[in-house]
DNA sequence: AATGAATGAGTATTCATTCAT
DNA sequence: TATGAATGAATACTCATTCAT
């Protein structure tokens, strides 16, 4: 994401991205504290220690200020999807990688979702003005490749064969409801315990029977 | 919600109990079509042909508008699921009932929850202030309500043995999941068949073994 | 320009109109105090006492405005010519009258030329967008008008013949300068003296020579 | 105006005096193009290949900017009245040679009028304080010559007799007249058709009887 | 009860100007 | 001298809420 292309910057260049991250963050934690409506230009400039014009400086409104942060987000999350998940040689180990670096990342990032649903099509904002064209682009490839790991999984016959899009959706949506409810009620184990248990749960619901039934066996003689 | 309190209200009364429902009708149409921040009072008067005023005579502000569509929803379905859900003599047929509860329910507020996410803590409405504190109490009442059930299954050995509060956000994440999906892509299917679907595919997750291996069974027969 | 579509409006109806009226003179007399750039919907607001809000009640916006109160002089201004200037038997006397009314509506909305320029093309404020399309027709209409009338009087002989797009051209320009003039420095005399000065002077200039040389004789024998 | 004080400058000295120019015309270019108060000093320095600090290096701000401008602007414009006006033998060729430099003029710098009305008093621009005191002196004693140019005319019998400002008026506000028309309308003759035109036009209503009548007879015999 | 005109606090955005490098 | 990032005062516009009729 970062990467090289810094090498060489002036150090006017150099703060003035150290600063544009500055205000990036500071953004991030005032939409997360407040929501997109409430949160106000003046406070985000508070809050990264700038006047409002020099917000105005950096970013071309409330709108791009808010698309930029989700960009950074959903950037650094494939970013790491790519290097942790992707690479895992057997999918079962893909799928463990992701429902960690998922738990991971929204911990860092809770209470983001929220903004997020507050911005959706049907409120006054534009998504599509505002949010980059690549973002659902990126959604869709990210989709795209959780997709593929299933799918592979399935044809491996590690994984049970069922519609890898269903496989991929009920995914999202118990790790969704577990961050929901994490949010609100402050979880009484601490996060590591919490993805070994999610993907130990998870993962013995779609493993191939051959599979489930050696691990069972093995179950059995533990106990 | 409703129920027979009405039984002997004066004409007046009764115009008066219309008129309110009018307006919380056109509320919901509206908060759905615009999101909370988006849709104004005067919209909202307008949906219900009435003017500002009058809503102002019904209800106390926008916020406490809102909580009352929150209450009316909610209520709604606390009722449907009292009805048809709590009535069903086995666990597995109560789990089924309640996802065609919700994927119906879902179905006809379509949207709505976007609208409730928008309203979350750190937005400027003050959910304490503005949601009846019935509210949290109804939602938690259902969780439990839900997690029994669960664990009713487990203790007749219908449902695999796991920590119910587990299942209950799995389901509830699973059906939120699907209902976003199918909110921004058009279903292929009509709303019974993937009700039949999503019911097979989870209960099939968490039935216990012997039950598990029978269905098997039977299945290779049939195929 | 109001006429008798207020035949019956009711009190309420009447009312608003009048407050709509109020809100554009005081809209005239802050633009011409301060121009558009410098004049503030705040001071317009305090200037028709009433809140912004009102204003934003009855007028879209500032340009909206403004537009409406160009709309209104200009709107004013084609009435009088209409009943005043077209209705006269002869060019000259119709000239006469032009140069007249030109003069007593200038002088009446004194000042308000220079905000006109301000809003010209080129600057931020799109004409096309917040002038009334009716606007430029309503002037081309009148140049057309004003050509007529010079076109008459040539083929009656009673002006020389010359392009009368250049005589049309040429009094507008006369008037604007005496306008602009007397806007700068007090006029030494009252209105109807000066009125009556350069309707001699501009129609001598232009009258068929016959005419000129029997004036010129009169003339002479008056003296 | 530019004149002989930098006979002896040292190139740092000449290298400035350079650069403001080239900022001035810059900003000409800027304020004809936008208005006074769309022209941003961003825009302006973009223009002039500068950064907005160097602006400030050279000029106090954006009034003092426009204010030399239109003072370089009127100071070209006297240098050549001067020069090409006020040396001309008779008065009617004064005259003539003043229409000229008037269109030629205009043509130069179409556009600036309009930003010069835009800032005309009432406007937040402080003229008295933004413009060089000189401007107004100028623009009078700029009067001043006209008219006396006319009132040599008339005493030697080559114009009618007549207020002398009632003419200068009459001229300024008919060249205005076809400057805003031919910026408006893009003219269909060429520059030193219209200035001919117009010349022959102007003057010959303003020329003594007895050269009139001489003229006409002369023009009989010619076509 | 119903109306809708009036209110005014609240906010995104612009841009002339400054000043440290 | 030249730069351009930082500043913050100024302003158009919105919309929930009130209240006289």
């Amino acid at each position: 994401m970062v990467s090289d292309n810094n090498r060489r910057l002036s150090r006017k260049e150099r703060e003035r991205e150290a600063h544009r991250r500055e205000i990036l963050d500071a953004a991030e934690r005032v939409l997360v504290r407040k929501g997109y409506h409430a949160a106000t230009v003046e406070e985000i400039a508070q809050e990264a220690e700038f006047s409002v014009g020099t917000i105005y400086n950096f970013f071309k409104g409330k709108e791009d200020l808010y698309a930029r942060v989700v960009e950074k987000i959903a950037g650094d999350f494939m970013e790491f999807f790519r290097r942790e998940v992707k690479t895992r040689k057997t999918p079962e180990e893909a799928i463990g990688a992701l429902i960690e670096l998922r738990l991971r990342h929204f911990d860092d990032h809770r209470g983001f979702f929220r903004v997020f649903f507050e911005t959706s099509p049907g409120s006054r904002i534009d998504p599509k003005r505002a949010l980059p064209s690549d973002c659902a682009r990126l959604y869709d490839s990210y989709i795209e490749d959780v997709n593929s790991i299933f799918q592979r999984g399935m044809s491996e016959r590690s994984f049970e064969k069922m519609d890898p899009l269903y496989l991929t959706l009920c995914l999202e949506g118990i790790i969704n409801a577990f961050v929901v409810y994490w949010t609100h009620n402050e979880p009484s184990e601490p996060l590591a315990t919490r993805i070994k248990k999610l993907k130990a749960a998870f993962l013995s619901r779609i493993r191939g029977n051959h599979q489930a039934r050696e691990e069972k066996a093995e179950s059995g003689k533990q106990r």
